[in-house]
DNA sequence: CTTTGCTACTATGCATACGTTATTGAAACC
DNA sequence: GGTTTCAATAACGTATGCATAGTAGCAAAG
């Protein structure tokens, strides 16, 4: 259609010929990964929809990759895929935040245990403490994105650190979901003094090999962030991001 | 290929013409179901590999909604696809099994302490009950068969009940993942004679809403279950099932 | 002005065509 | 005998064709 069949199909069927290395992927998982990046990074707002001829269009390749992509979107729970509509971007409500809460509650919990109970080296605790560090810095310069990336940073290497590979995609698939969200309100919600507290704490309860105790911690630093952000939510109103 | 072009294609275009109701779906939504079914009941064990081209011709569709269907699957941990061998159902390792369980004793956990917490009417608190006569039965006619039914019903109804659409839906994909395995081991694990008092126990903590020993009777529970059933892999050598 | 019916269009779901590339088997070579 | 090279083939990834079905817009009726 909008590419002839040899002079604008052939190139694009190497595009990565010379130098380019990190291009790995066929067509289906850079539509993928691009769409993906086009949400989380909120280019596609919530309730944003894309025909598949316009996704198409945009990343210059057919429809079949594309729609083998929105199909692998949909599943993640990240956009639904409506007869006519092409895919629509979900928006996220004050109940699929607390849902989705109730689970990094209970799925960090465990990693968090399983991490004191099993112990780490010297390494991985500076790699914890590293990002505290940058935590509590971004805070003293009242750079909050710089914070909620550290912060991000953080509960991904604790839960990296459980080693159970199912886990470590579930939470990261939880956490694309409420992404959105958390941009929001980053800058609408009191500010994370707390939380910085309690990171330190569950650092100690692993470092003195407290299974039980770094749980607790963790699970109760969930809870109430998730309920300040449901409350939030709720309170502006905001049925959906 | 196998079909001409008109004889054979109409008819499948409209398959269900005159009384099935139940084939509600696209056809890369029965590929889906049926390929998952084919998996689920043995037919394809761990290891087993179809073709794109088998597979479509086997459910007498096009090589398109078959792919979209392997795709889901994929996503789902229960195929891998491999570029030229088509998808392969994925063994289970004990280690995945230990992972799924962990995974699954945090969730389940937070499912029986919310449903603590919020209190069940007493025909949803018959309904856990009644599982658990069946699952009684079942053992008392030694019918391993009929108890890991009702065993399934129960922890299902009570996920179902947490009322988390997420977490339920997690859940079923973990279960689904260790279906193949459960089976295999029904016959070579002990008699589950314990798993019955501490699913009463389970009940009794909900009824008395008491959150906290819910989830502690509830995490136990899953502990033993999967601890026994990792090393009873681990015993047999079963590295793959 | 609102509602209903019709028509043209458009996005889709699926089938199929096509070029690329890994794999397999055979033949030649060490 | 074992190994390597090469070619044929098969499977896949992607593009495109086609029929269907839903939608939107418009017109006519109330």
């Amino acid at each position: 259609m909008t590419q002839t069949s040899k002079a604008e199909r052939s190139p694009s069927l190497r595009p990565d010929a010379p130098g380019k290395s990190a291009d790995r992927g066929s067509q289906a998982d850079q539509a993928y990964v691009q769409l993906k990046q086009l949400i989380l990074d909120g280019t596609l707002p919530a309730g944003a929809q894309m025909l598949e001829l316009e996704a198409a269009a945009r990343l210059n390749m057919s429809r079949t990759p594309v729609r083998e992509a929105m199909v692998r979107l949909r599943q993640e729970g990240i956009v639904e895929i409506r007869p006519r509509h092409g895919m629509r971007v979900l928006p996220i409500s004050a109940d699929d935040m607390r849902e989705i809460y109730e689970i990094m509650t209970a799925l960090e919990g465990a990693a968090a245990e399983a991490v004191a109970q099993r112990g780490l080296s010297n390494r991985q605790i500076s790699t914890l403490q590293a990002s505290v560090r940058d935590m509590k810095l971004s805070l003293e310069q009242e750079d909050l994105q710089g914070w909620a990336t550290a912060d991000a940073r953080f509960h991904h290497t604790l839960v990296e650190l459980s080693g159970n590979q199912r886990l470590i995609q579930m939470v990261a698939q939880l956490w694309d979901q409420v992404h959105r969200a958390r941009l929001l309100t980053l800058r609408l919600r009191p500010t994370p003094t707390d939380s910085n507290r309690e990171h330190e704490a569950l650092v100690q309860a692993i470092v003195d090999g407290n299974p039980q105790e770094a749980r607790a911690i963790h699970e109760e630093h969930r809870r109430r962030a998730g309920k300040m952000l449901v409350e939030l939510l709720e309170r502006l109103g905001l049925t959906q991001i």
